[in-house]
DNA sequence: CCAAAAGTGTTACGTTTACACCCATGG
DNA sequence: CCATGGGTGTAAACGTAACACTTTTGG
């Protein structure tokens, strides 16, 4: 979304009516997982980063948009994971903007197209958008009363996660491109809300044969220092296409 | 405030513009899986039923109309399982109808929601929509070339329930109140596309703890008579909600 | 009365889970 | 030098897969 405050009816142009996008963006450090939200101005409220698709280009465009817009980067694991689309949705919220073109812009119905993304936490630089203030991550913990419907649509996109995890793998882009076996454990043991056993879990990744082990350790840490690893690209993207054996 | 200006035309007062819903209804039978298409007037091509979203209704409500129309049924299992949104799916066709109207309403650039429903097939009486001349069941194998990106969803939606198929049960809305552990076997057997070891399967099955085993058995067939099942309803419902253990 | 299909049980195998031991490092 | 965390190995437990035997029925 531009900078500049728009045109009287720029939006209507640019714009589908009634379609939007909503982007659960996920980070992961070692606080646990995070979630990216925006603070709205003149609201109280805090919403998932959304946006709204152009008369000529395919939602998961508009997503991708949305995603670049707020965190500088180009390639993400995006998902579509569910459609909310209930008419009161967006009837309780009555947008005040001194933009009066905007203002009728959001004052329509929408029903919104809910996207998850997974980025590597350390290279987002968020940025808010036109009507918002701020634009930071929150542990997922402690993110309270958002806009509209927003908690519901980050509460499907975790089960949505989890649900993937079940078959595909995970890390590639919530970590960096070099970690530990103990972070990636951290990070299978945070979404899905559970121990994990330390021994096994290391020897079914090993299997899985999505990683390599580094030469180098990690440094300047008490106790013996773990190895790096990194994920093969090639058999993580065939990992993905084809899914992985096993439950959690 | 309407979004976009009110055009004279029924179709824009009554629907939302630019959104509809498709909906691959799957039903069962001796040959195998089925689903349910339309012979769309003026055209040589097969569609699958399809509808667009009232003004104040969610997009579950405007499938749900869908499948009552089509299918006569009132309770079904319906999920949404992805959105369709390339600008071209619809530009490759030209509509052409009698009724300017609807010429004008279908020629918009639509963004479409994928359902897909179980049914049971013996209770389905097909009935054509506006737009078409005829509504009938095709074996899954012997489905053509399909109107629009029909054939695309049609593939997405087999894809989604064979993933449900690996976490919830299937079979309660497929196959009718009463049935034998072979034909439920035939099912699961169809929708995976692999051979299942019967003992192991009806093991399995019993096991969940979903089945009911009646003191009836089969009448009229050749050799040992099967008995017949029916699911529990209250443990199937649970069982959708919590999720089934293992794989297939 | 026998071929074919259904019901029940038992064994073999592999995967997951639990746990023991050794290694490395900073305080 | 020892407490803590990381790396590797092994045995038990569990669930799945493979297979044998009995029962029933129509031709």
């Amino acid at each position: 979304m531009p900078a500049t405050p728009p045109a009287p009816q720029a939006f209507f142009k640019e714009y589908l009516p009634h379609i939007s996008v909503d982007c659960v963006v996920f980070g992961f450090d070692a606080k646990g997982l995070k979630v990216l939200l925006l603070k709205m101005k003149h609201l109280d409220e805090w919403a998932l980063p959304g946006g709204f698709v152009r008369w000529e280009e395919p939602v998961e465009s508009a997503a991708t948009r949305v995603l670049r817009e707020r965190t500088g980067l180009e390639q993400v694991f995006l998902q579509q994971f569910r459609v909310f689309s209930e008419p009161q949705r967006s009837k309780e919220n009555k947008w005040s903007s001194e933009n009066e073109a905007l203002q009728g812009w959001l004052n329509q119905r929408f029903i919104t197209i809910g996207f998850y993304a997974l980025v590597p936490f350390e290279k987002v630089a968020p940025q808010p958008d036109a009507i918002s203030e701020a634009c930071t991550w929150w542990n997922l913990s402690e993110v309270g009363q958002l806009l509209l419907d927003h908690n519901a649509i980050l509460h499907s996109a975790l089960e949505a996660l989890r649900l993937q995890m079940r078959y595909q793998p995970i890390g590639y882009n919530l970590l960096p491109e070099k970690f530990t076996m103990p972070e990636l454990q951290k990070l299978y043991e945070t979404v899905l809300g559970r121990r994990l056993d330390r021994r096994n879990f290391q020897r079914r990744m090993m299997d899985f044969g999505l990683l390599e082990k580094l030469p180098e350790r990690k440094t300047g840490v008490a106790h013996k220092a773990p190895y790096f690893y990194r994920f093969n690209k090639a058999q993580y993207e065939k990992a993905l296409e084809e899914g992985l054996a096993g439950e959690w």
